[in-house]
RNA sequence: GGGCCGUUAGCUCAGGUGGUAGAGCAGCUGCCUUUUAAGCAGCGGGUCGCUGGUUCGAGUCCAGCACGGCCCA
């Protein structure tokens, strides 16, 4: 019943497009087939004939409501697409695919014959896509496991082998074949002869495609070159691709395509080690806070107050509450929430979205790393940082000396400290006294075009400054300390400097991996704090704090003296990756829309 | 937001100065029972990102737009 009515509604739409089509297809048949009309490729034709026609034909194939669908009637079926509906007319379709893309791939010769191929296997009886079968082995465990193995071994001993994955690569040769397996492990070679499977199964091989994922049983041997194979008894057939899979040599190297096509990108192995590195992170972390007494928490990424970073949020809004809410910038105000509450020692490990641009080092929502300690101090958070990250790259890497890009990184603690100022003087031609006068800041920042507004305080200018002209020179892992009140409205107060607070970044490769700071628990100067940011805000500082009561009234039932600090892990990822974009450390990069 | 670069067959890429598009892989047909990007012979496959402009003629020159990349803000 459901079938049929999607059937219905398909032709339905056809009929439609054709209707829009017709037009687009005499144009191309003019300009582009080789051999027809003598007369219609006249090329001396008048180029104002040409431009009339183009112009009535532009008309009829514009939809009533305007010339933003035109081209919804692009790549008309041709011919490969009828042959196939004439030979196969109830040939199913997934009613998910948008027309666009069912269209897109009838007209693919690739295509055309892989349905045929799984038409065949459909006839001698085989499911469309059975799920029936179980791999009992990978391809890495048989290789480790025979590794000593000899050829002859093998013979005077079979080892049964069963597995499953896709076909990689196939190598031919009339009555026998070689074939690469892919699973989860690694790749395996297969051989199939038709002496060993039969002539039923040996049919089941010549209908498998690359890309296709299919079973096989059989025994190990090893080839004459010493290639530990399958050499195969059965031969199942598990899912057909339908789609070709990108070029076995080089595989997908435009990059849009890498980003959007993921699935496709994932089958290089070295794509899937990044995202295996990844995984080991993620784990390194739970493993390192969890000894460590951490309890690893949940806290809200919908919230109603954006706070705890400055930076622009995303609205999204509550229909059955009828509530504007944001989503997080940072979990930290909740995280305090939950020292106040007794927990003492929290991490969580999850997703902030930033509404700010798109680069190599942002993408809109990224995976950051925030802890808090109970009775610790930023100093404290120093060491913890060296121990975690170098910890991290041992166990990913081997290695706390490592390269990326054209830096050779050393991770050997104790990483250097250098205060804001002093990073500033290093990176310009200012002097030690220079940094401390506004004026001298704002000549630096003029002469480079950094946009300051005219009441920008001190601090705030000092700080575009140091990212602007010393960030990117952080090569080495540095903790750059002695940061100004005025950007830090959550942090303490230096106890020597009351123009300072107690806080950090920590920057490697030039970029900022973490941020961390003794955390500011006294009630009366946190709404002070957010007061400052509340004139910030009305002055047009979009990214000023918004004000917390909530949060204020936490601190008021009081809060332990803690260190708290943020680890940016996509970034982690980059460096103990190599990786050079943000974008290659995250499975679905944010991408404008396809349109094509 | 600005600058530079890219977009050609399903994929990877060629296409001096404008003359009507090629290769490799993949696909199809045939041969081949130990290959390693298997091999040999043949065949099919393109709105050259989109829209305009210049021109007798545009993949190629010009403009705008879309998407992507890099750099800068």
């Amino acid at each position: 019943m459901l079938v049929d009515d999607g059937v219905r509604r398909l032709r339905l739409h056809r009929r439609h497009r054709r209707h829009r089509r017709r037009p687009r297809r005499r144009v191309r048949r003019r300009t582009l087939d080789a051999g027809g009309d003598a007369t219609r490729r006249d090329p001396c034709r008048e180029v104002r004939d040409h431009r009339q026609q183009y112009e009535i034909e532009r008309d009829q194939r514009r939809p009533p409501g305007g010339g933003k669908h035109v081209r919804e009637s692009i790549g008309e079926g041709g011919r490969a697409s009828s042959e196939v509906e004439a030979r196969n007319p109830r040939r199913r379709f997934s009613f998910r695919a948008g027309p666009r893309i069912r269209r897109a791939m009838e007209e693919q010769d690739q295509v055309v014959a892989r349905r045929k191929k799984l038409a065949e296997l459909e006839a001698r009886g085989h499911r469309r896509f059975p799920n029936d079968f179980r791999p009992r082995d990978t391809a890495a465990e048989l290789a480790a496991a025979n590794a000593a193995a000899t050829g002859a071994d093998l013979d005077a001993h079979p080892v049964p082998a069963t597995v499953a994955g896709r076909i990689m690569a196939v190598r031919n040769f009339g009555k026998a074949a070689f074939a690469q397996l892919q699973d989860r492990s690694g790749r395996i070679q297969i051989y199939v002869r038709r002496d060993e499977v039969g002539e039923r199964d040996f049919d089941v091989f010549r209908f498998l495609d690359l890309g296709d994922f299919s079973g096989f049983a059989g025994r190990l041997f090893r080839t004459k070159t010493g290639e530990l194979s399958v050499l195969a008894a059965r031969v199942h057939y598990l899912a057909k691709a339908l789609r070709p899979l990108p070029e076995k040599w080089h595989g997908l190297q435009d990059v849009e395509l890498r980003y959007r096509q993921r699935y496709l990108d994932l089958l290089n192995p070295d794509v899937q080690r990044i995202f295996r590195v990844r995984a080991q992170v993620l784990q390194g972390v739970r493993e390192f806070f969890g000894a460590r007494g951490f309890l690893e928490v949940e806290t809200p990424m919908m919230q109603q107050i954006a706070g705890g970073a400055l930076a622009r949020p995303f609205i999204t809004h509550h229909n059955a509450l009828d509530l504007d809410l944001y989503l997080r910038v940072a979990p930290e105000l909740f995280l305090k929430r939950l020292l106040v509450g007794g927990l003492e020692r929290v991490f969580e490990l999850n997703r902030n979205f930033r509404n700010e641009g798109i680069s190599t080092e942002h993408n809109p929502e990224f995976t950051m790393l925030e802890f808090y300690q109970a009775y610790a101090t930023w100093e404290d958070l120093l060491t913890i940082t060296e121990e975690l990250v170098t910890g991290l790259a041992r166990a990913v890497i081997g290695d706390v000396r490592f390269p990326y890009g054209p830096h050779q990184l050393d991770l050997t603690p104790p990483w250097r400290r250098l205060a804001v100022k002093d990073a500033v003087v290093e990176a310009t031609s200012l002097a030690r006294a220079d940094v401390d006068d506004i004026g001298c800041l704002r000549a630096v920042a003029a002469e480079r075009d950094i946009p300051l507004p005219a009441d920008t305080p001190y601090g705030k200018v000092l700080a575009e400054v140091f990212e602007k002209t010393a960030e990117a020179t952080l090569v080495q892992p540095t903790f750059v300390v002695d940061y100004p009140v005025e950007i830090s409205p959550l942090a303490r107060q230096s106890d020597r400097d009351p123009t300072l607070v107690d806080r950090f970044e920590l920057f490697i490769a030039g970029r900022e991996i973490a941020n961390g700071f003794s955390e500011l628990n006294d009630p009366d100067e946190q709404r002070a704090r957010f007061e400052e940011q509340l004139r910030a805000r009305r002055g047009g500082d979009e990214e000023a704090h918004a004000m917390d009561e909530d949060y204020v009234r936490a601190l008021e039932h009081g809060m332990p003296p803690a260190a708290g600090e943020g680890i940016g892990i996509d970034r982690l990822v980059m460096l103990l990756t190599d990786a050079p974009s943000i974008r290659d450390v995250i499975l679905f990069p944010q991408l404008r829309p396809e349109r094509r």
